[in-house]
DNA sequence: TTGAAAGCGCTACCAT
DNA sequence: ATGGTAGCGCTTTCAA
């Protein structure tokens, strides 16, 4: 390993005026500073983060914790994440929670350990103490509170629309899916969908799931189908589910959106591969990664006037699972 | 931050102590060990990795770098990798290169100045100089090479039982679709059909395709149908293209499996949900992301006798794409 | 069985 | 403009 001393060395100079020329501070002359360079190049030098992190308390790790990587929804927001903070420096200590509390402690533990500079969470269990006594800045990413800066989208908003457009689209018995009660996010959307679906002179019902499994989509679609075979609208609680439910309702014959319609939330890549494609509430995924990380280096930098809850737009797109006007 | 220091104050024992008490090593009295115990939780330290890993000049961090988070495929590799390390005690540095040659030296790079105990990287650039100074252990995934270890599946293997298996179930002008030239393991897959396809006969042609994006799968899929029109048996490059090829199939009003046959590569877990659910070949990326793990922690620990190429077996997964016998 | 102290690679203060 | 050096928090010799 070639170290702050073999520059010294080489170049002639102490390892002050290394260090100094390196980080552009201080005093350095011109052709030491060119000298300086000409050793770190020789040498194939580059300098030491932990070394650098130690002394600085700080270092260019963001700490980013998700649920699960797996469901298509949260690499997006990882990469939304990765792509801007890397253009400021920063790179990735990444942990999957599996919403398990556990799990998320430990990651937490380590990106303090680590003298991560920030953290970015999709936490359910903000109550935690270990969040209370987190003296880094921290961003919730999907995720809501009234005590942290949070990057979220406007759930509520997402599940009136999902529910108005299938009315308005004239589904009359309609199948409202809820997501998993521990997921906050997947609540917001189902009381804003009851609410339209409150105020509508119109038939629904609700069908609890809960979880966001590929494994199990297909078991919820079957259940949709048995305990409401005739419903004409569902609401599924994720695209996955939704694209689940397409794959059933064409099993069992139903024409869709003739017999049924369907709309799903997220707006995940292969939704718009499906057949008949799916119509769904979109979610900006990738931008929603890029705002917290970018809500995050402001933190860091403790900019003045910061916008701490930043809601994201949430937006209709209407594929072939809904009927044209 | 509450260091050893405040520790061996409290317990009334010096740093030496607390630090042997901690990692297990060296005589500690019992009740020494006690009141260093006692101490530690009282105050709830946790030891400064950042300064652990300066001294020993390794951390507990594995480098981990993959193409892209976003393609289904991935995230499975990543979880198996993860689940598997976080059980030895590592967490995990991502990077996506996206293939890019920068942007892949830029996070080894940064590996390497995090001190990270090893790597498992996904890469298309192994005559990089950078790889070849590496001191690092090096654990390909989902890559081939004579020089390092690695975890990967047998793509030539994976190419011929999809070539096969179309052949066996009666596809007559078969289309094999090429995915991109610089990814090595879509070369293997498509130098197996191709070999299969050789020997049988049979018509076929060869689609290429270069790239693996959702955005132009469904292109793909398109420029399918209006060169081979009359294809009845297509090998797509991925899971992802063979569902947009399904969507296309369905869209100009082809039966399959009936009018034409599909199957695809790597069994996603959206496969399973497609409507008709896709015939595929299966790569175990969770697993073979598990065993690069376990097969970089023996390298870290210089075990003897490790098997150092680890192909993984492939599968056909019997769907719906494909007719019964 | 325990403690003192050197040193991991770097930055920043204080001299010069 | 440059160098000497203390010190970031920890581990590990070496002595006691």
């Amino acid at each position: 390993m070639v170290t702050i001393k073999d520059v010294a060395r080489e170049a002639g100079v102490s390892v002050a005026t290394v260090s100094r020329a390196l980080n552009d501070n201080g005093y350095v002359g011109v052709d030491t500073r060119k000298k300086v360079m000409a050793a770190i190049e020789k040498l194939n030098y580059s300098p030491n983060e932990v070394a650098r992190s130690l002394y600085k308390r700080k270092s260019r790790l963001i700490g980013l914790l998700l649920p699960d990587i797996t469901n298509p929804f949260f690499p997006q927001l990882a990469r939304g994440v990765e792509d801007e903070l890397s253009r400021a420096g920063f790179r990735l200590l990444l942990g999957n929670s599996d919403e398990n509390v556990e799990k998320e402690m430990e990651y937490i533990q380590t990106f303090v350990q680590n003298n991560v500079t920030g953290i970015i969470s999709a936490t359910n269990h903000l109550d935690d103490q270990i969040y209370n006594e987190l003296k880094l800045p921290l961003v919730l990413l999907d995720r809501i509170s009234e005590d942290y800066p949070a990057v979220y989208s406007d759930g509520r908003e997402g599940g009136r629309l999902a529910a108005r457009t299938l009315i308005e689209k004239g589904a009359k018995r309609i199948t409202l899916m809820k997501g998993p009660a521990h997921v906050r996010p997947a609540q917001d959307r189902f009381q804003g969908a009851i609410e339209e679906l409150s105020h509508a002179d119109i038939d629904f019902s609700v069908l609890s799931t809960t979880s966001y499994s590929f494994e199990e989509a297909l078991g919820w679609a079957k259940e949709l189908f048995e305990q409401f075979p005739d419903t004409d609208g569902v609401i599924a609680s994720n695209d996955i589910v939704g694209i689940a439910i397409i794959h059933e309702a064409l099993k069992i014959g139903k024409q869709i959106p003739e017999d049924v319609q369907i709309i799903g939330y997220d707006d995940i890549p292969q939704s718009g591969l499906s057949y008949p494609t799916l119509s769904t509430i979109r979610q900006p995924a990738y931008d929603m990664g890029r705002q917290a990380a970018q809500l995050l280096i402001k933190l860091i930098k403790k900019e003045q006037h910061i916008e701490c809850k930043i809601q994201m737009p949430v937006e209709l797109v209407e594929r072939n699972t809904t009927r044209k006007k």
